[in-house]
DNA sequence: CGCGAAATGTAGCCTTGGCTACAAATTTCG
DNA sequence: CGAAATTTGTAGCCAAGGCTACATTTCGCG
């Protein structure tokens, strides 16, 4: 029998729809990344960042649009609304966030940065809190 | 143009990689959490302690045989191979690893839990070190 | 201006991972 | 033993996120 533990699987379940999430995020990311550096996003900018084909990129912004995060034209740019703004304001933060955490324990600068790609999807608001306290109690301690 | 820096794609990569592991990781470490428990994992157990429903189970473990992590007949337990249960032990140590890292960084008990079993399957083995040494020399420190 | 190159769109295919509904086997128990 | 309950299998649906191939539009430039 064993009662199944109600937590463990609330654990599973989050962990199943932030990885549904992931994908929305690091696009808005980057989405903003381009607009600061070339006022727009195109298709085939962003495809190549994130190192997929093109129509993957499309499907991807349809998505986006859908869910109200961003706007665009045919044969044009893709821009964030307001929504995908603040959500790449704060996707933003937390990757820096977790990337300075996992200095702070001894990670190289790199493989940090690479972790940090798939780690900062799973990090939650109340955590990402934790690790700021953290690193604020650790000052600019390296060794 | 700005060239595409590829660490970053390969950031992406790396984390698209991470994520289609992740159930195959969860799955093998819960039946072999069932088989320490009862001496084998049946198929509406697993599906009800993931959370899900039991064809989705049924398919997940199909994958699991398919890649050569476990076995099973019809209307029988699963069972992992020795493939299957090293990855288990892997898993399972880096899960406590990680929980363990949260912890001591100041993330409190249940969300250290919840927020693990997400953020366990993108730390590479190289982050693992680091996070280990870590806690090494931190000794059993609380506040 | 107009033509070739580049960018974007679209169609269609695949796999994974969810689900429900229903069929079949196994276990439990009166 | 046999019927009911439980477990497992199977069929078939959906959405997401990959891809290639091909059509169309836009852009750059002689
Ligand atoms: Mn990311
Ligand atoms: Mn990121
Ligand atoms: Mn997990
Ligand atoms: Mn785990």
């Amino acid at each position: 029998m064993s009662e199944t533990d109600p937590s463990q699987i609330k654990g599973f379940n989050r962990a199943r729809e932030r990885a549904s999430r992931a994908l929305l995020e690091d696009y808005v990311e980057m989405i903003a990344d381009l607009a600061a550096e070339f006022g727009e996003a195109r298709i085939t900018e962003i495809a190549a960042r994130l190192g997929v084909a093109h129509p993957t990129a499309t499907k991807a912004v349809a998505r986006l649009k859908r869910e109200g995060l961003a706007v665009s034209r045919p044969y044009r740019g893709v821009f964030l609304t307001e929504a995908g703004e603040a959500l790449a304001e704060q996707v933003r933060a937390r990757h820096r966030t977790v990337v300075a955490l996992l200095r702070a324990v001894g990670v190289p600068e790199d493989l940090a940065e690479l972790d940090a790609e798939g780690i900062e999807h799973h990090v939650s608001t109340r955590t990402l809190k934790a690790f700021e306290a953290f690193l604020a109690s650790q000052g600019g301690k390296t060794g």
